[in-house]
DNA sequence: GCGACAG
DNA sequence: ATCTTGTCGC
């Protein structure tokens, strides 16, 4: 599918900081999702294995979750790990993955935050201006913000605050099992996230495209070229 | 200055 | 993220 690239990967932390602050104005995250007209959802997840990337970005169909198809892509790991920079470490074999991609996804769930990010622009809502397409993140620990309790039973949330934002929520997608932090990325408002979310988590805690895009990216063959040939 | 900190 | 054995529960 198409992708639109909006600026290089190729930047020191600060000047990435300055980039996030930038495109912030652009996210748009009070359009709702009619969501019984989605048809197609891809899960989008990076594995990173002795600094080399891999990418994999799983389709499928609802209420089936039929595997569609699979895209994936490899590169050396740009750029370190840094809380609030995260797009730029995945970003660049993401960008590649998407590319390859023949399907149209209705919508794309990462494995991060969208603006539950202290700048508002965590790995799914930066990402969401590069395919210009609803984009949700759904991360398993918290980035930043606080919340309070949240009930036990499946459905269950509590508002994700910072800053007197509400920016997400802790959504319990399975009884008596940790929360996830979902929030919006791109093109999506946050109870359509929550919507969607729990349409994608029949048995487990995190959501099926998520489990089959972290299988994915997990199942490659690192390269052992010991010896030659 | 100190603590927090997606994957 | 990745490193890793056993272990509790359906």
């Amino acid at each position: 599918m198409r992708i639109y690239p909006r600026h290089s990967w190729n930047v020191t932390p600060t000047e990435a900081v300055a980039l996030q602050r930038r495109l912030k104005p652009e996210l748009i995250t009070t359009t709702p999702l009619d969501l019984k007209r989605i048809r197609l959802v891809a899960g989008v997840d990076v594995s990173v294995k002795n600094n080399v990337s891999n990418a994999a970005v799983v389709v499928v169909s609802l209420p089936d979750f039929r595997i569609v198809e699979k895209a994936t892509a490899e590169q050396p790991t740009p750029f370190p790990y840094v809380p609030g920079l995260l797009s730029f470490r995945e970003g660049p074999v993401l960008e590649e993955a998407f590319s390859r991609l023949e399907s149209e996804p209705d919508v794309f769930i990462f494995d991060g935050m969208g603006i539950a990010h202290p700048r508002r622009m965590g790995i799914a809502a930066h990402m969401g201006l590069w395919l210009e397409r609803p984009t949700i993140g759904c991360g398993k620990t918290r980035l930043c913000g606080s919340h309070g309790d949240v009930m036990e039973t499946r459905g269950s949330f509590a508002p994700l605050m910072d800053r007197g934002e509400n920016i997400g929520v802790a959504l319990r997608t399975r009884a008596r099992v940790a929360p996830v932090y979902i929030s919006p990325g791109h093109r999506t408002d946050l109870g359509s996230a929550i919507g969607l979310i729990l349409a994608c988590t029949p048995r487990w805690r995190l959501p099926e495209p998520i489990r089959l895009a972290h299988k994915t990216a997990g199942e490659f063959t690192p390269e052992t070229r010991l010896f030659g040939t």
